[in-house]
RNA sequence: GGUCCCUUAGCUCAAUUGGCAGAGCAAUUGACUCUUAAUCAAUAGGUUGUAGGUUCGAUUCCUACAGGGAUCACCA
């Protein structure tokens, strides 16, 4: 059995909820029928003044959190916080029936009260509620964090996010942001008759990136399965389908390590469109970026970490090859040629074992000498074949495919392609794969031989891409962690007290 | 997982060279009918993350462990 933890400040507490009850009052009511939300109230009223309000007479029921209370004798103003905005009110002995004024003196900073009475403005003209009738909602046993610094400890943040959303006012602003933004993806999309889609979250063989996977267990099949680590052999059996436009909005697991930028699940738009290239999605993504800029951005400018970056579509396209040679100093030549490109990265990284495939190769030289540059909106276009198993090779060079990803402050950002769609090429990619996993590169795919069958009923030509919503978040939040866009990061458990 | 830093009252933070563990807010009692970080007076609140060690004496020095942060590795 539980019991709650009493410290001085909570002993106290539950002893003013039994005066409560003494007193005939409910101890936790059922239900509050307010009019107005405090942010309403405020909108409505922040243009009529003093004089007109006394005239006015407007009555309005509200309900919110006590986050101050000024005691002054008789009387008494608090400050109330619905989870959007405050509103004071002002409680005077005069005015309030008397048991409510018993209530009233039995209130703590955190306790839950709904307010009926009209409004005026104060002397210092802040808009408060003249409180004529006072109902207990709920009593807080705990009391709040200091409200001049708020819950600074990171840790009691995230591990109670209920205390950090009461008191701190930046970190609702944050999940109001977030919430927005994927309200406006999918306006977007909708827009634009994509049909919203939700495909599996186990999967008998973990594909679609480039990822290790958490591993669950189905007991009446007996078989384990896998979090998925992306949603994209799936969507694309919708394509075959005949489903020309679709797009999900759900989470991805990868088993790896936490970081300012990773969360063991993290939540990954991708959307698909039939008879479309990657051209036309490199278009796309800058449309949705520009609906996004034009709601969170002033001047399309992006204050993230001390940095000023120019949102502003059209954003530069280089190739990723060239640019690796731009930064590296190395030859084309020299890059395209594994002994020569091995013997540049012994010669000029230290400190990094050689990875055991080409393709690995290849991208350390990118996220060494490139990714951190990429501040300004950057397409990186053609990704080499060895390391987009799942794009449609380049029509201008074959060792290359239609594949781009964005980045953004030196974050990447979204991964788009033209959808490799024949089902011999496909193959041939998931056994080259196959071998990179033989060679030690444990993140490399199964044959998926599901998704090729599909692919051999015959998917029309198509565009796809993936944008992870998180980091978008951290860009318009203009937070540098990943914890601060995530309700609940996962953090290590605490071994919990003896009971 | 490696390295470095942090953990003191409910919260935010102090504590000199190793020498009586303190302040503000919150709380309690009292005063106060336009306050807004309300004000004034008084009071209470601590096994200094945990377990060891060194020492006459440890918040302070050492070791291990736990949790968090930064960074590297892995990744989006």
């Amino acid at each position: 059995m539980r019991h709650i933890m009493l410290d001085d400040q909570s002993t106290i507490r539950l002893e003013k909820l039994k005066k409560l009850e003494e007193l005939g009052i409910a101890a936790y009511p059922y239900d509050f029928p307010k009019t107005h939300e405090f942010k309403e109230i405020a909108d409505k009223y922040k243009d009529i003044s003093k004089e007109e309000l006394e005239q006015k007479e407007e009555v309005v029921k509200a309900a919110g959190r006590i986050l101050a209370i000024r005691k002054m004798g008789k009387s008494g103003f608090m400050h109330l916080y619905d989870g959007e905005a405050k509103l004071q009110v002002y409680v005077r002995k005069d005015i309030v029936p008397d048991t409510d004024f018993e209530v009233y003196k039995l209130l703590d900073i955190g306790d839950i009260i709904g307010v009926e009475g009209k409004l005026f403005r104060t002397q210092s003209n802040e808009l408060t509620v003249l409180v004529s009738q006072l109902t207990f909602l709920v009593k807080s046993l705990h009391p709040l964090p200091e409200k001049w610094h708020g819950l600074q400890d990171k840790e009691l943040r995230f591990r109670q996010r209920y205390l950090d959303l009461i008191v701190n006012e930046d970190t609702r602003k944050i999940f109001n942001l977030r919430s927005k933004m994927i309200q406006l993806i999918r306006m977007f999309f909708y827009e634009r008759n994509y049909l919203e889609v939700e495909t599996p979250m186990m999967h008998p063989i973990a594909g679609g990136a480039a990822a290790r996977p958490f591993i669950t267990r189905h007991n009446a099949l007996g078989i384990d399965l896998y979090l998925r680590i992306a949603p994209e052999l799936y969507l694309k059996r919708l394509l075959v389908g005949g489903m020309e436009k679709v797009f999900e909005v759900n989470r991805n697991f990868r088993n790896e390590g936490i970081s300012q930028k990773h969360n063991p699940e993290f939540t990954m738009l991708e959307f698909y469109e039939l008879y479309k290239d990657f051209n036309h999605y490199i278009k796309l993504t800058e449309d949705l970026l520009d609906v996004l800029n034009k709601n969170f951005l002033t001047d399309c400018i992006l204050e993230y970490d001390g940095k000023q970056i120019n949102a502003k579509p059209p954003y530069k396209r280089v190739k990723f090859m060239d640019i690796i040679c731009e930064k590296s100093g190395i030859s084309l030549d020299e890059l395209w040629d594994e002994e020569k490109l091995k013997a540049f990265i012994t010669k000029n990284i230290h400190g990094e074992e050689m990875p055991p495939t080409y393709g690995k190769m290849l991208e350390l030289m990118f996220d060494h000498y490139v990714e951190q540059t990429l501040q300004e909106p950057t397409f990186v276009m053609y990704y080499p074949k060895a390391i987009s198993p799942l794009s449609k090779r380049s029509r201008i060079d074959e060792r290359e495919t239609e594949r781009f990803e964005l980045f953004i402050a030196g974050m990447e950002i979204a991964n788009g392609f033209s959808e490799l769609n024949d089902p011999i090429d496909q193959r041939s990619r998931f056994e080259a794969q196959v071998k990179d996993r033989e060679k030690g590169d444990d993140e490399a795919q199964g044959v998926d031989e599901d998704f090729l069958s599909a692919l051999e009923q015959g998917m029309a030509p198509a565009a796809g891409e993936g944008m992870g919503i998180d980091r978008l978040a951290m860009l318009y939040s203009g937070t540098n962690s990943i914890k601060e866009v995530i309700l609940f990061p996962h953090l290590r458990p605490r071994v919990a007290a003896v009971e």
